[in-house]
DNA sequence: GTTGACATGTAATTGGTTACATGATTAG
DNA sequence: CTAATCATGTAACCAATTACATGTCAAC
């Protein structure tokens, strides 16, 4: 259930309306935790009758701007602090890995060069996230800045394991 | 629709039943697609009405054995060949660090403290596996033995990262 | 004879995706 | 006036989890 923490977690930052969450979504949390925008507000409306967030002011086109409540803040801080994180991972990716003996040295050894080429690629465009987003003092950014890190990390190690993984492909007998 | 694919990938090393699947599941794959046996189950029933695999024997106790078909084998090779891998990732570990504002530094350094540690217990645990698995020569055992090197790696990664954003959160003015 | 491993299935619920549906305001 | 952006919502479907339900066979 952590869509509903993570909306808690950017409104507990500073108000905002379903739009608005949607864009944070959409770029600070886009390679975190994706979400489309009926689970957005869908989720609002659940936070809402559950008294943890609160309709704080209405605007034009029905916006509807949202603010986090005692009990919200509360409920964040109990997640963060009393509860573990679920860390069950899939990955397609890896999955595929398991079975390239149905395919020719040929064939995997190119699905690993384009994953060695989609990491590089990623790693890059993590790269000119870092210089061109203007990181505020504000705590979203700072640890924001940390999860970027982590990413800079995890895609360079993708890289480097699926050019070591092509060699050891290349090094079996057939 | 990975898990179809991965319970063929499995069927076309060699034929089993559903509980010999829900073994390797828990074993190979835990770490890279888990799934509960009521999937397994219900998948090999939807894989068997598709023609993509078929009932090779039946034991005692209702054992079905099954076995890939060409259709099976064709559709396995299409997926890995022919089409992208979804690789959308959640990580709750990593939401969990855009929010850590919203507590103390104090438990803010414990959380990563025991992200830290917990990489390094994965870690070992991959270390142990790769010492006491039976690395076959087959297939599977093969191309396993590259998915457990990314293991070693990620973790290890994740390890060094989780320490080096405790020295970063300390280092800042509070 | 009873425990543990073998073996298969169904039902209810949850979380997420895709598609549909509608309308208001602003900038050019 | 018209296109882009702002803005919210619903419905259908799919995948995964949890819990329930049942029964067989072998070893001790």
């Amino acid at each position: 259930m952590s869509l509903r923490h993570a909306v808690l977690g950017l409104l507990a930052e500073r108000q905002a309306s379903g739009y608005d969450l949607m864009k944070l979504f959409e770029t600070s949390l886009a390679n975190v935790w994706p979400a489309t925008q009926s689970q957005v507000y869908g989720e609002l409306g659940k936070l809402a009758a559950s008294g943890l967030v609160t309709v704080a002011s209405e605007g034009p086109r029905g916006r509807k701007e949202y603010a986090i409540t005692d009990d919200g803040l509360a409920e964040l801080r109990h997640w963060l602090t009393e509860t573990e994180p679920d860390r069950v991972r899939r990955s397609e990716v890896l999955l595929r890995v398991f079975f390239l003996g149905a395919l020719t040295p040929l064939e995997a050894t190119a699905y690993l060069d384009l994953e060695a080429a989609r990491a590089a690629r990623h790693h890059a465009s993590l790269e000119a996230l870092g210089g061109s987003v203007d990181w505020g003092d504000d705590r979203l950014s700072v640890h924001g800045r940390l999860a970027l890190e982590y990413g800079l990390r995890l895609t360079a190690m993708q890289e480097e394991w699926a050019k070591w993984a092509v060699g050891q492909i290349a090094a079996r007998p057939e």
